[in-house]
DNA sequence: TCAGAAATTTGACTTGGATCAAGCCCCGTT
DNA sequence: AACGGGGCTTGATCCAAGTCAAATTTCTGA
């Protein structure tokens, strides 16, 4: 594994703090791969091998019944995903694949766990991040069955406005459609319908023209929009979707 | 605190394998007290101070958002809750109150982070927890993204008929509708609804009268409704909801 | 640069589920 | 036994959102 690439991992909050020797052991005995985009990491109900670490691209989290599917998350570098399946050494939730070109690290759960048992401040680590997750998922959970549709879209607009009055989305729109519990045609009207409420659409690019009124329907709330950390479809940076 | 109840407590997995003196320690901190039906323990937004045990009655925790409200789950003795917020200092997702005479025992959260610092078993459990915790929030996730209303209320009955074809509903009918997803309208008619796909109600009780034409509808899966511990509205034991 | 494929949008239509409004039933009280 | 209240059911209606189908734009690869 390139240095760079350690470097980047020793980094994250999840092992910033733990023994040096543990995490070079820990890493020596991880894989570090390339993979083209569209590939499938990760099937939903095979043992949890593989703690993954998304080191360039990105992946998608998704889950599947009786042949529909949906979105669950989206992870970008440098951060984990899966440590809730490792650590218990149950079966995946949820499948991944790659959304693009990307590079994917792999440790060896049983290495996590014998690793997280010997290092205190690891297991604080884990912990933190462990409890991140939780609430993230909480929030995706009170979302979906607080809000309706329109208004999960305008408080996820808002989330991602951030200063600045317009972005890019981060993912193509039927994935951010999955994601927020809909399907590309209402999101597609869904989106025309916030004109008047302040939004404005081109392409993937998305221009917050009146804040006020798309908090008005929005109405924001830190219990459901707020952050601690990771989750949300565009979040990149040191955290984990577990 | 009486004796009994310390037991119970530390019999928790939670509290399992923790030094003795730090588990005294902490209790020796805790408050313990009994509340009549219908009080608020606990309001979303404030300062996660204290993790919460209810060794008696049972607890409805529940998230509000613009007027709506909708129900997350019910802890019943013994089991913590709100496990997550204490750790990560952070506000409470969730509001809780109780859904009968209860008793509850509180942990100030400052102790908790303590000696989870300094108690490596401690911090351990705590692991295994809110890895087990996180997951069945992802699994409710699941549920309400990916079936119907119908598929799961049908879903939920087989979670609960477990062996016997015979079970009491162990909550309100309005409480279930509300933590399906649903109006209490909508599942008196989906309850209604399921009569030729082998489900007769009678008040709170509930008899599948033909297992195989409900999991036709339910579909059920490990992945969705399968408990590796902690979550579902009635659930009993020694495990937590965070 | 162009063809083909994929993603998005639009339109027409259907439907699951919410809402509103009675009415019923169970149960504990007086 | 009558009363009252809460929870549950039923019926009527409405609306958000899904489905199906086709047109359009965008992207991609030769």
């Amino acid at each position: 594994m390139r240095n760079a690439d350690l470097e980047e991992i020793r980094d994250l909050p999840l092992f910033r703090d733990m023994d040096g020797d543990h995490f070079g052991n820990l890493m020596r005995g991880a894989y570090h791969q390339n993979f083209p985009p569209q590939v499938t990491l990760i099937e939903e109900g095979r043992p949890a091998d593989f703690l993954h670490i998304v080191t360039e691209g990105a992946v998608e989290l998704y889950a599947g019944w009786n042949g529909r599917e949906t979105t669950m998350a989206v992870v970008r570098p440098v951060a984990t995903f899966i440590l809730a399946a490792c650590i218990n050494d149950a079966p995946y939730l949820m499948s991944a694949r790659t959304m693009m070109p990307s590079r994917i690290a792999m440790i060896a759960g049983s290495d996590l766990r014998a690793t997280f048992a010997r290092d205190a401040a690891f297991a604080q680590a884990i912990v933190r991040e462990l409890a991140g997750c939780y609430r993230s998922v909480v929030r995706h959970a009170k979302d979906l069955k607080l809000r309706a549709s329109r208004e999960r879209l305008a408080a996820y607009l808002l989330r991602h406005a951030r200063g600045s009055g317009a972005f890019d989305l981060p993912v193509e729109k039927r994935t951010l459609a999955s994601y927020l519990g809909m399907t590309p045609e209402n999101l597609s009207r869904a989106l025309k319908s916030l004109g008047p409420d302040g939004v404005s659409v081109d392409g993937m690019r998305v221009t917050i023209t009146d804040a006020a009124a798309l908090v008005a329907v929005a109405c924001p709330t830190p219990l459901i929009d707020g952050g601690d950390g990771c989750g949300d479809l565009s979040y990149t940076g040191s955290s984990s979707n577990c």
